[in-house]
RNA sequence: GCGCUUGUAGCUCAGUUGGAUAGAGCGCAGCCCUGCGGAGGCUGAGGCCGUGGGUUCGAGCCCCGCCAAGCGCGCCA
């Protein structure tokens, strides 16, 4: 509309013609300033040459009036205000409760395949609070990436083979051994945790001592199987409680067993991105304008996981042809990203379709000390633990409302006093409440059915209409940016302006059609808000 | 040394592509319960947006330098 409304200005002549930026309407803060507003007059004064205020003027004179806008007004130094009008808000109550669940979608997606891989931690110890952030991240991220209209896959990469996973095996068998009195140790580039030795007592208590009897080669295969399937289990059953799903686990393994790391490695050779150098076999990614060359296969001829990660994006963007890849990577891999945005260009795909997110590190503290986050000393604080201390909502709501590259310190102590005063409790308080309402009205015989919307007109019920129609926006902003933490902040937003609105407003009274209206208006409120928790993977309580 | 990220209120953090008077939660100081859940509402104090330059009508945001913190720079993942 203001696009049309330019070009009419410039086709009356009473504005220059010359090229017109990007149209941006803003959300003002100053609700004095109306409900949207545009700062196109400044932009355009330079190369018009006129002042802004009366190119704003001449703008305003070629918008046409619509029941939607109560007011378009040009104001100093050169912006256009637009604002609502309050019988057009009140309307999109019935809309919003129309929509219901979906009330929020958007398409700017179109349907395109969008994968989100994250978590996908080794599977050789427990998760903890680091990978419990990542996990949130990417749970809430391909949430709010499928309610703006994006084919979301999300996906664990299990890294079941390699190095590490065989010193995992050692460690593990090791423990097994130490169960019957053998003497054995954990390799010390193994896993010391004490999370092994309970899982060597589980087994041998079911298996008995079976795995003694074997060829090592053989015992360790078998038993490191076991031990890996437990693991994964306990992963699973942490990000079960953390409200944290996939619908694809992948296995590195698999990469092998299909041939296709082969494929890809000879591809990579054929095209000459590949050279022997010191007996390994290099990615010569200084070519492609790297700082330096990396190893895929190692002089013993075995693949490091560089080359698997390879063909794992291979069969990303080729195989299951996803558009679009979206990697979420601890601070700790940040080094890795662009040798992989290099390998994926070599594999001729455009490296704008992968995007690495990088999530910065959590510190964890007990009061004044602070506990390093390290899987292979022995005390670390798990995933589990801080579960258990603060409960799942509060988790995710913490991890999710901080912005992925803000290293984030996380008070373990602070968590647990501040269980009824955080936000969490604020937000869902205020479900609850509009739950309660809504009770209220139902024990009373009272429906909405039939309300006329057009009874709400005070400043707290409009000032919340407007607030709820700010979620598809919100949506918008945190897909396009890929950044869900703006879901935390509206959704505490939202719960204040209806906390506000009913500490102003009683909305079962004798007034028998303004209830129906208002009744209508909270249960819009409920709406939003359930669906703006559920985005964020919380619980919307009915009471608490 | 090089690369990535960060530096905003006492604390934890937002600040959408450069826009109007820089925000929230917690904490702090006041005030508000004849009523649908007070796990609530309202008001106030508190800021050289790390620092020094630059770009322009305009910079917390963009560019350069510096300082500080985290992470990375393996034939580990």
């Amino acid at each position: 509309m203001l696009g049309q409304a330019v070009k009419s200005a410039q086709a009356s002549g009473k504005l220059l013609s010359v090229t017109v930026p990007e149209n941006t309407i803003e959300r003002p803060q100053n609700p004095e300033h109306g409900d949207y507003a545009t700062s196109l007059p400044l932009k355009l004064a330079r190369v018009v040459g006129q002042p802004p205020l009366s190119i704003a003027r001449e703008i305003v004179n070629f918008i046409p009036s619509s029941p939607e806008l109560a007011s378009v007004v040009a104001a100093p130094p050169g912006f256009i205000n637009f604002k609502l009008s309050d019988k057009w808000l009140a309307g999109q109550v019935d809309d919003i409760l129309t929509a219901g669940n979906k009330f929020g979608n958007i398409d700017i997606g179109k349907g395109s395949k969008v994968q989100v891989e994250f978590v996908s931690v080794n599977p050789t110890g427990p998760l903890h609070v680091g990978h419990g952030r990542g996990a949130v991240l990417g749970s809430c991220l391909s949430s709010v990436l499928a309610a703006a209209g994006y084919n979301v896959t999300r996906e664990y990469y299990l890294n079941d083979t390699g190095n590490q996973i065989e010193a995992f095996k050692r460690s593990f068998f090791a423990r097994y051994q130490q169960q019957f009195g053998r003497e054995a140790e954990v390799p010390a580039d193994g896993y010391h945790g004490a999370y092994l030795v309970d899982y060597a007592k589980e087994v041998a208590a079911r298996e008995g001592k079976r795995f003694l009897e074997m060829p090592e080669p053989e015992a360790l295969r078998e038993i490191g199987k076991i031990g890996l399937d437990m693991v994964v289990s306990e992963i699973k059953t942490d990000l079960d409680r953390l409200g944290v799903s996939f619908d694809v686990w992948f296995s590195e393994q698999s990469l092998y067993d299909s041939g296709l790391a082969r494929k890809v490695m000879a591809q990579l050779q054929k095209e000459g991105h590949l050279a022997l150098k010191e007996g390994a076999t290099w990615f010569i990614s200084t070519a492609l304008g790297e700082d330096k060359d990396n190893v895929v296969v190692r002089g013993d001829g075995s693949p490091t996981y560089f080359a698997s990660d390879i063909a794992y994006h291979y069969n990303k963007f080729f195989e299951r042809k996803f558009d679009r890849v979206i990697n979420i990577w601890g601070a700790d891999h940040q080094g890795h990203v662009s040798r992989m945005k290099a390998v994926i260009g070599a594999l001729g795909i455009d490296s704008e379709r992968l995007t690495v997110l990088i999530c910065q590190m959590v510190s964890l503290k007990r009061g004044e000390e602070t506990v390093r986050v390290s899987k292979r000393s022995g005390d670390i604080i798990t995933l589990r633990e801080l579960i258990d201390e603060v409960g799942a909502d509060a988790c995710r709501y913490f991890f999710a409302a901080r912005s992925a590259d803000s290293q984030m310190d996380f008070d373990l102590e602070l968590a647990k006093e501040q269980s009824p005063e955080n936000p969490v409790y604020y937000v869902q308080y205020g479900h609850a409440r509009i739950c309660s309402v809504l009770k209220h009205a139902k024990e009373k015989g009272i429906s909405y059915e039939g309300g006329d919307v057009s009874l709400l007109v005070t400043a707290p019920e409009l000032n919340l209409i407007r607030k709820m129609l700010l979620l598809p926006e919100t949506v918008e902003t945190a897909a396009k940016a890929l950044e869900p933490h703006h879901m935390a902040y509206y959704a505490l937003d939202l719960a204040t302006v209806f906390h506000s609105f009913y500490d102003t407003t009683r909305v079962v009274t004798d007034d028998a059609s303004l209830t129906k209206a208002r009744l209508k208006l909270v249960a819009a409120g409920q709406v939003v808000l359930a669906r703006t928790l559920h985005l964020m993977g919380m619980n919307a309580p009915e009471s608490m």
